[in-house]
DNA sequence: CGATATGATTTGCA
DNA sequence: TGCAAATCATATCG
């Protein structure tokens, strides 16, 4: 009421240029303080008037009466009182409805979005799908969930998540600027505060962000669906195919005082089978090297657990590797007849020399010994193993570690059931056996 | 179809 | 963090 007073004040002090300079419609003369009530009341009727019937004016005329209101001497002052009453009454209708509280669903799309691994750092290797949480230092982890099909979907959706959130943040940002070019471009014609357009921003982003939470929530689901997917992949057992079984075999054997390959071991080993493990299934390289670690964690268990089930196995695998050393020597020793005896053997050039390795010498102790009992090896065999042993004696002087009658397989194993610790050996193993890493694979 | 073999996962420990 | 042990789940065999 009162600022409605103040209004009709102020308009009627002001004569509205547009209606005498258009002429036709001039403002009765301001009456200060000689008219009476009635006078002044003709006069607010007068302007509400003027007001109203702007509307049935034509756009050239209300065009230009705009200008001509805008060049009033008094239109600031006029300007800023509409705007004030405008604030007042837009505050009070608005109440105190602002500062909503952070959307909790948002919050744990967000949260899971950061734990997927889509929307936290680039590289951060945040799969944290699965079980291995731990997998998110970065760097090697090749025990983590490493399926390449899962990294390059997950990559995919990351990669659309991002160009979709960009877009409507790109959008928002335009349509933001434009609304309030806009507004400020009107705000010279009408009344709208600071606070209006704050208010409008905030509309328009809410509206973006209700987009961008069904972008997220799409998002989560994708990732849902593409976890599940992969989970049951890597349940699915596969076998591997008897080469990469034999591969592995032959090595656990050959190392039977201390089978755990190194990790250039494993990746020799993952090199070596993953010619044949590839073809059951779409197997990425670093998950054939996973895959090794798998499998010498089940055989090493389940030997320990049935020494006796496995030595048939073993047995076969040490003649194998026997055979195979034996030819591998004989060959060396042929193509360097004239080299002195004592000279070891050159052909150790292999990544992980399965015939030179210190182990070899344990399964022909075996073969050799007293308690022998695999009568399936043949006597083909025996005389390649006796060949080798001469000649290995020959090369590689180890001939004081030979015809011992110990099994080597439980006496690998320690009294508390676990593998030998390659730092103490025991009598059983070679002299020559040095800590591991000088036993294992090349050494010779 | 049940038994067995074996690859994969989980859990707990040092 | 790597390993042992337990366990799960599936492939294969008889």
């Amino acid at each position: 009421m009162d600022e409605q007073a103040r209004i009709m004040q102020a308009l009627g002090g002001v004569s509205l240029a547009g209606h005498s300079v258009q002429g036709g419609m001039a403002l009765p003369p301001p009456h200060g303080h000689d008219g009476t009530d009635d006078g002044r009341k003709q006069d607010i009727g007068d302007i509400l008037h003027q007001i109203m019937t702007i509307t049935d004016q034509s756009l050239d005329e209300a065009q230009a009466k705009k200008h001509g209101l805008n060049c009033h001497r008094m239109k600031p002052a006029l300007f800023s009182v509409l705007c004030e009453i405008k604030e007042k009454t837009g505050l009070s209708i608005r109440g105190a409805q602002e500062e909503d509280p952070p959307d909790p669903q948002l919050m744990r799309l967000d949260n899971m979005l950061l734990a997927e691994g889509v929307s936290g750092p680039e590289k951060g290797g945040g799969s944290a799908a699965a079980a291995a949480a731990a997998a998110a230092s970065g760097g090697a982890s090749d025990n983590s969930i490493e399926h390449s099909d899962y990294r390059a979907k997950l990559t995919q959706i990351r990669q659309i998540y991002h160009t979709e959130l960009e877009k409507y943040e790109q959008a928002c940002n335009e349509f933001t600027t434009h609304v309030m070019n806009l507004l400020r471009e009107q705000s010279r014609t009408r009344p709208i505060s600071p606070k209006e357009i704050e208010r409008m921003v905030g509309i328009i982003h809410r509206k973006f962000s209700s987009i961008q939470m069904q972008l997220k929530q799409s998002t989560c689901e994708a990732v849902m669906i593409l976890r599940s997917r992969f989970l049951d992949a890597r349940r699915k057992r596969r076998n591997f195919s008897k080469q990469a079984t034999e591969i592995l075999n032959e090595y656990f054997y050959s190392h039977l005082s201390n089978p755990y390959p190194s990790e250039e071991a494993k990746e020799e080993l993952a090199k070596k089978c993953s010619i044949t493990v590839s073809q059951v299934g779409a197997v990425s390289f670093s998950q054939t090297q996973w895959l090794v670690s798998n499998w010498f964690g089940n055989k090493r268990i389940r030997y320990k657990k049935n020494i006796g089930k496995f030595q048939e196995e073993a047995n076969l695998y040490a003649a194998k590797t026997a055979v195979t050393a034996a030819h591998a020597v004989a060959a060396a020793v042929q193509n360097s007849q004239t080299n002195s005896p004592t000279t070891p053997s050159s052909g150790s050039s292999g990544s992980f020399n399965l015939s030179n390795s210190g182990d070899m010498f344990l399964s022909m102790q075996s073969l050799n010994g007293d308690s022998y009992q695999g009568a399936q090896v043949g006597a083909n065999v025996q005389s390649q193993v006796d060949t080798l042993r001469h000649v290995i004696s020959q090369t590689a002087g180890y001939s004081e570690g030979l015809g011992g009658n110990t099994m080597y397989s439980p006496h690998s194993l320690n009294t508390n059931g676990g593998w030998q610790d390659a730092t103490t050996p025991s009598s059983v193993i070679s002299p020559n056996e040095g800590p591991r890493s000088v036993h294992s694979d090349t050494s010779n």
